[in-house]
DNA sequence: TATTGTTATACTCTATAACTATA
DNA sequence: TATAGTTATAGAGTATAACAATA
């Protein structure tokens, strides 16, 4: 299999949308590809915030998620949030040694760990929640207030059948 | 630096949109995160089509691209698309072996090469084209058929607003 | 000396499986 | 024997720079 070097990155895209339609076709117009620049965009954006949590991107969804309940366990953790276990152990080794989150051994079965967030881990998860929402809507600069509700509906009903189809 | 292994999956996201809007905040209200299932869902789906093409979606944008001109210079398509030079000389070798496009030097400039399309390189475009259509309006089968039209009139604008401010 | 295209090297992230300690 | 968590190894993709040929 052969390996490829560099990155894909937004391309110069001097072509118009009228330009678009009187071709045949035009990467600009392919949905995959859109997707893929919005989503990188606003990943871009995203981890600036996200440099001061360990794990980045990953290391704030497991932060955020074992906030909002009770202490689970490690592999419970990571089959809610779609994460391989062993990538929970790096992850989590990253997060406790931080400070940011506690392992305690569960009472009930010595093999397994209970995750718990300590008060400096809320205290970065409320700092960083709105700076993502500064970026988000930077990202949906580009549409009026309205559309933005909009477009975030559909969004959501979207991935919600892609969960449910997967 | 650590590294991570595994990979991030769709949540099983039993959570409904009721009780995420009870509680605070939940991941699947993310903007990034919404993107990013929807891309992926995308590309997994989109991934079955490819396989056939060398270079995957990125084969695939250079032979759409390189078929809408003029035999470009091999640079200058890298730079059209945003794509690493180095990177683009792996993803021509494949594309050239399978025989989708052709090298030729620049009569101009006998360091420069120019890319064309092969006839079959042509065929393999028109014979991806409608599957990708189809991978698109099953990514978007939840929405309503005139949503869907709004829906990527909206990702139009906010991609080609993202596009510019890069 | 600068540029086109190619090749080489190191680094990051991922997939997989083996290992330990408990059950 | 099976499970929770950890560690090790190999692979795929990327960034970077060095290189050859030509301008």
């Amino acid at each position: 299999m052969r390996t490829y070097h560099g990155t894909v990155t937004v391309p110069a895209a001097e072509i118009t949308v009228e330009e678009c339609a009187s071709t045949s076709r035009c990467v600009e117009a392919d949905l995959g590809f859109a997707l893929g620049v919005l989503s990188r965009r606003y990943q871009k954006m995203a981890s600036r915030v996200l440099s001061d949590v360990p794990g980045g991107a990953r290391g704030y969804l497991v932060l955020t998620s074992a906030s909002t309940q009770e202490p689970r366990r490690q592999l419970t953790l990571a089959q809610d949030l779609g994460i391989d276990r062993t990538v929970m152990t790096y992850l989590l080794d990253d997060l406790e040694q931080a400070g940011f989150v506690e392992r305690r051994p569960d009472p009930a079965d010595r093999r397994a760990r209970l995750i718990s967030v300590t008060e400096d881990g809320l205290g970065l998860i409320d700092r960083t929640v709105n700076c993502l929402d500064a970026a988000e809507d930077e990202v949906l600069g580009a549409l009026p207030a309205q559309d933005r509700t909009v477009f975030r509906d559909m969004l959501q009903r979207l991935t919600a059948a892609a969960t449910e189809a997967e």
